[in-house]
DNA sequence: CGCGCGATTGATTCGGCTCAATAACTGTGG
DNA sequence: CCACAGTTATTGAGCCGAATCAATCGCGCG
């Protein structure tokens, strides 16, 4: 059903971008012999909750969401993923069942890593495990500024860190959009906002000249104006 | 200023339950002599906010909360510790600064481990840095779900999970009480709820016998009833 | 015994959700 | 290339949960 490709992770863009950029030579080559690459359409399921982790994925190209999905059915975006990457290692290395559902957002190649070369690689090479703490680390910090922004900002405030967040992760295009496309529907999933206030908000802000709105796509024409309206630190 | 205390490491009731488990006795024979311990009184500071770490906490006896404040002055509590749980690790693994306040709840004794060997056991000795990262992994999964549980969650819910939660955490003294005390003002820095709010919801929860309340002492006759209350799913 | 903080209770407000209806877009097949 | 169907986005109206504001109470402590 699937066709696997054929990649060499030497050759790798992302692999730069990822916690692998320790890897020495061998090691690599170790990787490179027992990953696997699949293609995968837009839309695409990578995993589901409650599975149960045998490895981890690493984003080789295109983008995804990790989603919850409450008792009404209302998907929780809990983070988005892009090249470089890595999905699934929460779980993994907490021992535990998938606690949420991976999709790509667009076309994709993901590569699989299986569980016995992860920790085979975290044991010999302490770098790795060092770097693979401090990425668990910041993700955590992450996490815990999401509560809080929950608990505290309002829709507006919270929509304007999104853009902002968005905007450092994913850059942005050659006409200096936003480079992702996410539908009002995953912007409000990604926000814990109703789709109608995304919508009402988006064209409030673009009103306020905060952001330029050109149907899916999004302009900043000023970062820290942007990131005063989130009342983020930075 | 301060009085340091004369521990040792190997006869730490607090030893087994936190992440130094794995230890070999050499291993914790330098733990037992680079860790300096500290008495703490009641409502003192650990660590305060952009405080740059320079090694972990790791609390011998009594608890603690780590708490964000807002631009608005209010606190929200991110996280609380007692025996055994490590103190600002998540910084410090991040190579950040600490993102956070931590004060104790009650009189503590707290040791601090000091960076370098930090560094240098995660480096020596593989389970503990894989210990480290199941360690970190599974803060990550509780994080998310704390933001799934304030986007959908009602504040009854909330409260009723944040019970439950106590309740495994922190178990029961020998009345059945949760086996912490904390203020209405930190219920709801807690929860994310007014003091107002959970001061109503409290009372509710108690007219319908699903907690107990003693003034700052709560019962929970059956932990089951609680959860079905605050949709877990367990 | 009085002081002060934490807890309680009531009244009011409001941000953002829900529901409902319509419009615009996307893709598909004829 | 166009018509149609199914999404996705937009807009309006009304509602509701929880925050805020404002007293008052009462326990704990000096």
């Amino acid at each position: 059903m699937f066709n696997k490709l054929v990649l060499n992770c030497i050759n790798c863009q992302a692999l730069a971008l990822s916690v692998f950029c320790t890897l020495k030579d061998e090691e690599l080559h170790d990787l490179n012999k027992e990953k696997v690459s699949y293609p995968y359409k837009k839309g695409q399921v990578i995993f589901t909750e409650s599975d149960r982790p045998n490895g981890i994925y690493c984003v080789h190209s295109g983008k995804a969401k990790i989603y919850k999905v409450n008792s009404e059915g209302k998907e929780q975006i809990v983070r988005l993923a892009k090249d470089g990457d890595l999905i699934g290692y929460r779980s993994f290395l907490a021992h535990e069942e998938y606690q949420a559902f991976a999709e790509t957002l667009e076309e994709c190649v993901i590569c699989f890593i299986p569980g016995s070369l992860i920790l085979k690689l975290l044991s010999q090479n302490i770098q790795l495990s060092l770097n693979m703490m401090e990425h668990l680390a910041k993700d955590i910090i992450t996490a815990d500024q999401k509560s809080v922004d929950l608990q505290t900002k309002t829709a507006r405030e919270r929509l304007c860190e999104a853009l902002v967040i968005l905007h450092k992760s994913f850059g942005t295009d050659a006409d200096g959009y936003v480079d992702i496309r996410l539908s009002r529907e995953n912007i409000g999933n990604l926000t814990g906002l109703a789709i109608e206030t995304v919508v009402r908000t988006l064209k409030d802000l673009d009103e306020d000249e905060l952001i330029r709105l050109n149907k899916k796509r999004i302009l900043i024409p000023s970062i820290p104006l942007l990131m005063d309206e989130a009342r983020m630190i930075d």
